[in-house]
DNA sequence: GCGTTTCCATCGAAAAAAATGATGATTGCC
DNA sequence: GGCAATCATCATTTTTTTCGATGGAAACGC
C-alpha cells in the first residue's frame, strides 16, 4: 500500500472528481482510477459512489478518509522532522527577473523547513546558469526559457511565464487593441542584456518579420529598465511579474502584443545525473505547488515534478 | 513511499539483523536491504549504523522507528475496523487431523476480525477438497500434501508437517534407535481411510521397500486410530500435531522412523482465478504468521503468501 | 430530441520499480 | 589464517505502475 495512494485518494474526494485531482496531482486519469482501485481492493470495500456525472464517498470512504488524513500528516511530520536536521549547502542559479519577483517568498518557506541548509543564491545570466548546472557547479539553476531539452540537463517546468510589452502610460500603442508586429518598426527598445532568451528570441521574431527597430540601452537591472520605460526612453519585453506594481500604479502599461514564438516557461533545472537530496527535492516541491500549471504542451510540469513517496 | 518499507523498517529494528527480517518477512536479503535503502533516500539519512557484524539505530532511525509504528498502527486499525464491517460467506475444506488440532485456534481469531463473515468449514478428504476448489464450491482448501502444483490451482505451503509413525507404549520397535524400513515388514497398520495422501505415500514406500504389511482398520477417525493403537491393535503414521497429547501422557511413543518421501506440508490452496477478498487474505495470513516457516524447498511458503499493502 | 461534451472505466503497450540470485567485501570467530 | 556470517552491489527477471487511446454512460446545450 503506497501513501501515494492515499493522496490521491484525499485529491479525489476533495475534487469530487476523478479527473481534477489526477490533473492536480499530475497523473493521467486512468492512473487515478487505477489507484483508487487499489485501494479499494486492498480494503475489499468500494470507496466512491459513481454517479452519471458526480461521485460521492461512501460511508467506507468517510471513515478511510479520516484515517490517510491521519497517517499522511504524520507522514508529512515525520519528513519535516529529520529535514529540520538536514546540514549542507544547496546553491542554486536563477535570473534577476524571478530573483527579485519570484522566488524570495519560495526561499523564505523552504528555509523555514531546513533552517540549517546554507542556502545560495547566485543571480547570473541563463547561459552561465546552465554551464553551471552542466558542470556541477550549481545544484539548480531556475531560469526562463523554451522548454529546454539536454542530454545532460534535466527540465522541470513550473508554469508559463507571461512575458508582456510594456511602455509608459501615454505611449500612442497603448491605446490600439492589438499590434501587429510590422506597428513595432521603429520602436526604440529598452532590452535586458545580451544573453537573455526571452530579449533573443524577441529579436529575432522582429527580425523575421523585417521590423527595424533601435536598441535604447541594454541593461542588466529590470529596475533601469522599468525606470528607462516609465520615462518613455522605450519599450521593453519584460516578464509580467516584474512589472505588476508598476502596471498597477499606472506607471507603465501594457502594449497588447502576443505571439506564440514568445511562450516562455520558467522551469528548474538539474544535472540528470545529480541524486536530488531531500532539501532539493522539497524546494523543488515548493517550487512546483505553488502554481496551477495552466502550461500549453502536455502538463510536463508536474509529470517531471513528481519526486518522494 | 510504500507502508512495507516500513514494516520492513521494524523487523530489521527488531531482529536487529536485515538478513533475519529478510527471512521473517519472506524477502531475500537484497531485497530488504533495497528497500532501508529506500527509505534513507526518501529521508536522506542514514537509518542503521552498519557495524561489522551488528546494526544499530541512528537516531533519525529511531525517531521514524516511532513514526513508522504509529502509521502501521493506524493502517492496521482501519484494516480492522473496515473488516470488521464485511459480510459474506467463506467456506472451506480441510482434512480431518488440521480440523482437529490445528485451525481451531486460528478460526477463531479470524471470526474476531470478521465477526460479521459466515465461516463454513467443512471436512472432507483430500481428493474431495481439490475437486471443490477447483470448481469454486470452496474458496479454500486446507490440506496436507506433497507441495502442490496444478494447472488451476495455487498452494501455499504453511509448514512442513511432521508426520509421526505411533504405536503402544510397550511396542518393541519403540527401543530401537532408527527403524530400518524393512523392520516394518509384517507390522500391523492402522490407517486413516483411502486417499489420505500421506498414508499412500507411506504405502507406497513399504511397497517399493518390498514390505509386505497388514491392513488392520481404516478409519477416518484419528480418535478412533489413536485408540487402536494405543490398545496396541498396530501402528499408525500420523500428524504429529495429532498426537501431542497422547505423546506427552504416554498412551503412544513415536517410532523412530523417517524417510524422505513422507516430507508433507500443510498449504492453502485455492483457485488461481479466484480473487481472494481481504476475508480470505486475511484468513491466509492468520494461517501463514502463525508458524515459522522451516521448510525445505525454498522459502516457498512466505514467498508465495504475502498479500496486502 | 439529438448531437456534444464530460466523466470514469478498460485495455494494451511502455516504462518504472521491485524482487531475486549470484557475487563481493568486510568483520568477527575459532 | 581460514571460515562463517553479514550486508552491499549488480545484472536479470518479474511485477507493478503509468500512459495513451478508446468506449460507454450520463448530463448538457441548443
Amino acid at each position: 500500500m503506497d501513501l501515494i495512494y492515499m493522496r490521491s485518494f484525499l485529491e479525489v474526494a476533495r475534487c469530487q472528481s476523478f479527473t481534477k485531482a489526477a490533473e492536480n496531482l499530475g497523473y493521467v486519469q486512468s492512473s487515478v482510477t487505477a489507484q483508487i482501485q487499489k485501494l479499494e481492493n486492498e480494503y475489499g470495500v468500494v470507496l466512491f459512489e459513481r454517479y452519471g456525472r458526480s461521485i460521492r464517498l461512501t460511508s467506507a470512504g468517510e471513515q478511510l478518509h479520516d484515517t490517510f488524513e491521519r497517517i499522511l500528516q504524520i507522514y508529512d511530520d515525520s519528513k519535516r522532522l529529520i529535514a529540520r536536521q538536514a546540514k549542507g549547502n544547496l546553491e542554486i542559479g536563477t535570473i534577476e527577473s524571478l530573483m527579485a519577483f519570484y522566488l524570495p517568498p519560495l526561499f523564505h518557506r523552504f528555509l523555514q523547513s531546513f533552517p540549517d541548509i546554507n542556502l545560495q543564491v547566485n543571480p547570473l545570466v541563463e547561459a552561465a546558469i546552465l554551464q553551471s548546472v552542466r558542470n556541477g557547479h550549481l545544484d539548480l539553476g531556475i531560469v526562463i526559457d523554451l522548454p529546454i531539452t539536454d542530454n545532460d540537463l534535466e527540465s522541470i517546468i513550473i508554469r508559463q511565464e507571461p512575458l508582456v510589452l510594456v511602455a509608459k502610460p501615454e505611449h500612442p500603442l497603448g491605446s490600439t487593441d492589438r499590434i501587429d508586429i510590422a506597428e513595432l518598426e521603429g520602436q526604440f527598445l529598452i532590452t535586458t542584456e545580451q544573453g537573455c532568451t526571452y530579449r533573443a528570441a524577441f529579436e529575432r521574431l522582429l527580425g523575421q518579420h523585417g521590423v527595424t527597430y533601435h536598441i535604447h540601452h541594454e541593461f542588466g537591472s529590470l529596475e533601469a529598465i522599468k525606470q528607462c520605460v516609465s520615462y518613455g526612453l522605450g519599450i521593453a519585453l519584460v516578464p509580467h511579474i516584474a512589472v505588476i506594481r508598476e502596471l498597477a500604479e499606472q506607471r507603465l502599461v501594457t502594449l497588447p502584443f502576443v505571439h506564440p514564438d514568445i511562450t516562455f516557461y520558467t522551469q528548474i533545472v538539474h544535472h540528470k545525473k545529480k541524486w536530488l537530496n531531500p532539501a532539493i527535492r522539497h524546494l523543488i516541491e515548493l517550487l512546483t505547488e505553488t502554481d496551477d500549471v495552466a502550461v500549453a504542451p502536455g502538463s510536463v510540469a508536474l509529470q517531471t515534478a513528481r519526486y518522494g513517496q
